[in-house]
DNA sequence: CGGGTTTGTGCAACTAGTTGCACAAGGTGA
DNA sequence: TCACCTTGTGCAACTAGTTGCACAAACCCG
């Protein structure tokens, strides 16, 4: 239910087409929100049928032509109305901890590759967060609107640390394991 | 794709009927796994046309009976299997990060109230998982099961660390801002 | 100038998870 | 004893997200 949501916030940032959507999905909102560009065109499809954006004019619209989109004030009433709703938080779900559950049943064996590797992966998005803190966030800039996005950039931040962090002493416990061990 | 490896996992540890495996999850696999009563039944169902888990004897079927699975070798390799294969973490999805983020532009005005809730939530989460890390865990027990269950509660614990500070230092900046805002 | 890659839009089918409800059996109290 | 609550099992419909593919326009290179 948060998707439309999402979109609504990227196009309040800047007014774009599909595919631009899709790339900033894949740079920045995408890291707590992905979504797919079938997804994205799809939705956009239906913003604008329930009047909530409307397509730039300017360009006829044909298959092939790029289509920009912009928020209407439903659109942007919508999404005051949705960020200040109180909501529950989903339940997490999480694949690698329930792998390491499962392997405290039915043996360790093979694990410890992919954590090395899950790792690594957590090191980088660590490793590009910091960097993006680091050009976008300089001290001293502090407008409402950055306090919140830094804001937002540091929970990446912490929760990559975590990440790293927990992965490195799982490993070190690994270690001190006896193999295998399919009961 | 991984319901199905919760519940054999859950089963491994001890044989269950489909409302006792819902209590379970609702305890503990839960944490990192949730499902509901309806998701779990379904899935026994398909687990058990696999020929991964069976019925234990001793009940005839019937509805309002109890009925408990129990894992069969089929179960115990594919859990097996899936637990050594590599596979990449699903992306995140967080309402809370997407949320401030329309925040910044569309004003965070409500936000504040529900940002306490789910500071109150998390803090609550906290004390359950210190709870059950007091209770199961005290120093000096360190089998192979129970280092790795223990690993996984830790994850829990500073997961829920890390929320209630974040939260906290996000209440903080909130009180500097000026309010409302609406753009 | 014609064929191949890139850019951009989109449909269709599938999978996973959620919500809402149905219904049987057994106990409980009026 | 009969209405009602709890326990336990389950189906059906819906919503959200994923995967796979189609196809047009534009660009670019020989």
């Amino acid at each position: 239910m948060s998707l439309p949501h999402a979109i609504l916030t990227a196009l309040l940032e800047k007014p774009s087409s599909g595919l631009e959507l899709t790339r900033r999905f894949d740079r920045s909102i995408g890291y707590f929100w992905s979504a797919t560009h079938q997804q994205i065109y799809r939705e956009l499809g239906k913003l604008e049928a329930d009047g909530l954006i409307r397509a730039l004019p300017s360009q006829q619209p044909a298959r092939g032509q790029k289509k920009s989109y912009e928020v209407l004030p439903a659109g942007r009433a919508e999404l005051a109305r949705w960020t200040s709703a109180s909501q529950d938080p989903k339940p997490h779900r999480d694949t690698l901890l329930l792998r390491l559950r499962a392997a405290a049943v039915v043996g360790t064996a093979g694990l410890e590759t992919d954590l090395r590797r899950h790792l690594e992966l957590h090191e980088r998005q660590l490793a590009e967060y910091e960097e993006i803190e680091r050009r976008d966030f300089p001290p001293g800039r502090d407008g409402t609107e950055d306090r919140l996005r830094h804001l937002v950039l540091r929970a990446g931040i912490d929760l990559e640390t975590f990440w790293t962090q927990w992965l490195r002493r799982a490993l070190e416990d690994f270690a001190e394991l006896p193999d295998g061990e399919p009961t």
